[in-house]
Order: C-alpha cells, then structure tokens, then sequence
RNA sequence: UCCGGGGUAGCUCAAUCGGCAGAGCACCGGCCUGUUAAGCCGUUUGUUGUGGGUUCGAGUCCCACCCCCGGAGCCA
C-alpha cells in the first residue's frame, strides 16, 4: 500500500502475497533476517528482509552491478535495517513464488558488532530470550505470537461490538479494599523510608491499589449499559512462578444483565469458538509455524473446539467422575470428596482425559467461592463456573452475580468483610437490581492456548513477574 | 512460598574417579553453489553465577547466598 512518505513503498506482506503485480517496482524498508552468497551468474546475494507484516520474509536478489555491493551489501549481517528499491519478480529459486531484484540497497541501521548480536540466524532458547526482550520480536516466533495476539485482540472487540456489547474503561487504580483476588499492588506517593504511613496524606487521600479486577466496577455499568466488557491491564502480586501467571496480565471481562449462569456459558462459549475461528482465518501463516515448530498438534485442537459443543458438567457430577477414576486406579495427588476445589491433576484430568476437549464445570461449593457469586437453591452452591481447557487448565472463570441485598449482606458478613466498604456495590442491588452474570478471560492464556507457546511470558511483550520487571 | 532440576565461550551444550576447559552454531576469512536452517576448509572466542571452605590440585566435593527453569499452591 504506497504511502505519501515513499509513493512505492510496499509492506512485505503485499509484495509477497500476489496483491502487487509482478514488473513493479516497489520499495521494501525492513530489517535483514539472513543473507547467502552465491558465485552463479557472475555473482549475487540473496538477502531475506522481514517486515513484521506476515511470516515469511521477502527474499532481495542484489548483483554485483550495485554501487555497493563490494563495500556494504556483502556486509550485511543478521538485524541490519535497509531500504531496498527493486523490481518485484517471479522467483527463479525454490521457497518463494516473488522476490526482488534490487536496483539499490540502502543501508540505514548497521549492527555494531555481529558477533555479538543476541539474535542470531538460529535457535534459542525462550529462557535466553527473555533476557533480550527488546530484540525478541526480531525472531519468527515473537514475530508470530504478536501478530497472533493482535488478531486475538481485535477479534473479541469484534465479537462484543457485533453483539451490542460497549467496551467500558474500567479504572486501573482502584480503592476496592477486598477484592478478594489476590495479593495488590500498593499506589502510593508518599516517602515511606521512614516507616509510618498515614494514607490520608497520600494522593488521593486513602489508601490505594492497582486493579486485579474490573468487574465490579463494570457490574455498575452492566446495570444501566445491558452488556459490557472491559479489556485492560490486571495486577496480581502474588509470589506466583508457573507458566501460567504473571503479575501483570490482560483479562477480557464481558458482563451482561438480565442473564443467568447458563447465558453465561453460552456466551464463554460462543466467544471462545469465534476468536478461535477468527485467528484460523486470519493468520494462517503463522498458525502454521506453530503447527511445526511448537506444538504439531495446535491447528487440529483449535478446528476441534470451533467444531465441537463444549462440554457441561455439573460440580457435583465433575467429584462423582473423579470419584469414579480413582476407583478405576487413576492415581491423583490429592483425595477427591465433594466440597474441595478441583486441583490442576483434576481439571487435567476432565477436560484431557475423561472429555478431550473444552469442559464448562458449574455450580460450585460456595465455600470455595467470591461472595459476590449467587447463592444457589440449595443454599450450599453458588452459580460459578470455569471453563478448562485441555492444555492450559482454567482459561475461563465466571458467575452469576447475587443480585439479592439481603443474600449478599449476608455473604459480606459471613465472611468477615465490611459493608460500608462495598456501599456503591450494594446501592446496584437497592436501586433496580437485575439478574446478572459475567466471566473473565485470561488473555494470555488464551494466546498461549491458541499457539501452543508452553509459557505466557512468552506470548506477552515485555513479562512482569517476581524479581523481573526489566525494559 | 514449597518441592525438584539447573547456572561452563555471543548462543546451545559436553567435560570419565578431583588431574592441561572442549564441541557445534554464530562471527570473521577462503572455496563451492539461484541460494534459502545451504555445503566444505580455517581463524578467533573463557572471572566455569557470587562469596567462603576442603585439597598438592576444584567446573567437579562441602557451606552460604543470588538467579533461572519445571512442577505445586494462588488464580486468569
């Protein structure tokens, strides 16, 4: 697509897609990925340069007819930023159907000492390339997860604006004091190198704390706005070292009124099944990539979720299934009984074994549960759910919301929190309350799920966990 | 935080019983070739995570600490 800037200018994924026609000349402006040499034909060199705008990168032919093919173009090494005006052809080679024939390379970034260049044209490991996080999007997996996650992204906003679902900006700082989702971050502005901290001094004169949650405050919106969705950073400070948590992570979190834990299901559901899809269509090329490089069997299980109807199981029927695996020698860690929370072994399990695909877990002990989750008939459930997936384990957790005052000051107190501190939660419930419900997404987890990536530092720009918040 | 594994060249790793610290890749040079994870030959590359201890001698054994990875817990 020409640009005012450079009326040729083509991103790579144009010139190598068949959108511009073979005999332009374009103007390609990227970064060398690797360079070959070749005495064929009184001598040419082959450099391959990506733009970010697809997988695969464009191959340059450059002869030695170019004012500086001796002094610099024979010189370049990996990460090298050029500007190349050429002529778009058919391939003569095998492994790609277009590359250009290079009328001038223009060397516009050299890499100071190659030797040393941390991304070189060769495996490493994900471990060593977090430590280079401002270059790892040069190689073609950070390449592929990126562009993975934007699609991901903009596909949910899809999904929710089809559907006439408003994006509300929940706030990123908050002074909800008990959440009741983990260890908080402090936001702060005092000194408080000498100790004593008087909060009403500080900033906004309280005590204050980076967001784990935007449903509460979406809940307000829900109950005026009919379906909402936040999409937004989320904080946890947990000492959490798995492959699964960071302490900054971004959660999409719909929120529909007048809509029970089944609606629920069926928009997780319907949500999962569309973003899924949606990436499928999209992002073929790198879809294909993971399929060879990470994870051989990812293209197969997302097809299998997009075709199959995710699986429904009760609580109480999930412990009897349990119950009877391990009376068929299923050896598990820890003992199943009616009223724990289903461990990692046992959401493994269901949804990989017993299943073999996405299963939907409902009403669960309310014990184990967030006091905001609607009391069931039964008093001793709560219509909460979590969707597992084979791979990843929990993706999805959600509820039905108490909409009942007298049944969620009584929840509020039977744990020990405060009223007052939920005063404009509890005013949703005395001024035109309505059955609600609403779920959270992990959106790394679903990157990770989709692509095969075994860890979300790897599938989010720039990892935040303990002892780790470089670049 | 708990359990387990690990930290050696720019990267990925090896090093026997405690006995001269090595290979592949990358880089650089040469040969070959419409090449494409190219191939062949050659050069260069070290505070063995940090601090202490045992020993004639420690990458290797002992103690402490730091960091990383995997699993668990917490959860999304």
């Amino acid at each position: 697509m020409p640009s005012p800037e450079s009326p040729s200018q083509v991103l790579v994924a144009d010139a190598s897609s068949g959108r511009i026609p073979v005999g332009e000349t374009v103007v390609v402006k990227g970064w060398v990925r690797s360079r070959r040499e070749s005495k064929a034909g009184g001598g040419l060199c082959f450099v391959t340069v990506h733009d970010g705008s697809c997988f695969d990168p464009i191959q340059v032919v450059a002869r030695p007819a170019l004012a500086n093919f001796e002094s610099e173009v024979l010189h370049l090494t990996t990460g090298c930023s050029v500007v190349v005006t050429g002529t778009l052809v058919e391939s003569r080679g095998k492994g790609q159907a277009t590359e250009i024939q290079a009328d001038e390379v223009v060397v516009v970034g050299w890499v100071e000492d190659p030797e040393t260049y941390p991304v070189a044209p060769k495996q490493h490991s994900f471990e060593y390339l977090r430590e280079v996080a401002h270059l790892r999007p040069r190689t073609n997996t950070f390449g592929a997860v990126t562009r993975v996650r934007h699609t991901l992204a903009m596909s949910l906003h899809r999904f929710f604006d089809e559907r006439g679902f408003w994006w509300v900006h929940t706030p990123i700082i908050t002074a909800n004091d008990a959440e009741g989702a983990g260890a908080m971050f402090r936001v702060s502005t005092l000194d408080v190198a000498n100790g004593h901290v008087d909060f009403a001094q500080d900033f906004f004169g309280r005590e204050t704390h980076l967001t784990v949650s935007g449903q509460l405050n979406v809940e307000a919106y829900c109950l005026a706005m009919s379906r909402v969705y936040t999409f937004g950073p989320t904080f946890r400070a947990e000492n959490s070292n798995t492959a699964r948590h960071l302490a900054e992570f971004w959660m999409v979190e719909p929120e529909i009124a007048f809509a029970d834990l089944s609606d629920n299901a069926d928009l997780a559901e319907a949500c999962l099944k569309y973003v899924v899809k949606a990436v499928l269509e999209e992002r073929g090329d790198d879809m294909a990539f993971f399929a060879e490089r990470i994870d051989a069997g990812c293209i197969d299980r997302l097809e299998g979720l997009v075709a199959s109807e995710f699986e429904r199981m009760d609580y109480r029927d999930a412990v009897a299934a349990l119950t009877k695996a391990v009376d068929d020698s299923v050896a598990f860690e820890f003992p199943v009984e009616w009223g724990m929370d289903l461990q990692s072994e046992h959401e493994r399990y269901l949804t990989e074994q017993l299943v073999g695909r996405p299963v939907v877990v409902m009403n669960y002990p309310k014990d184990i549960k967030a006091f905001y989750m609607r009391i069931n008939d039964d008093g001793r459930t709560v219509a909460a759910m979590d969707v597992l997936a084979p791979g990843i384990g929990e993706i999805i957790g959600g509820s039905q919301r108490e909409e009942r005052l007298d049944v969620l000051d009584g929840r509020i107190d039977e744990l020990g929190l405060d009223r007052d501190a939920y005063w404009w939660y509890r005013d949703l419930r005395r001024y035109g309350t309505v059955p609600h419900a609403g779920f959270g997404l992990g959106f790394e987890r679903t990157v990770a799920y989709i692509t095969g990536m075994a860890n979300v530092r790897d599938v989010i720009p720039f990892p935040r966990t303990p002892r780790n918040a470089d670049f």
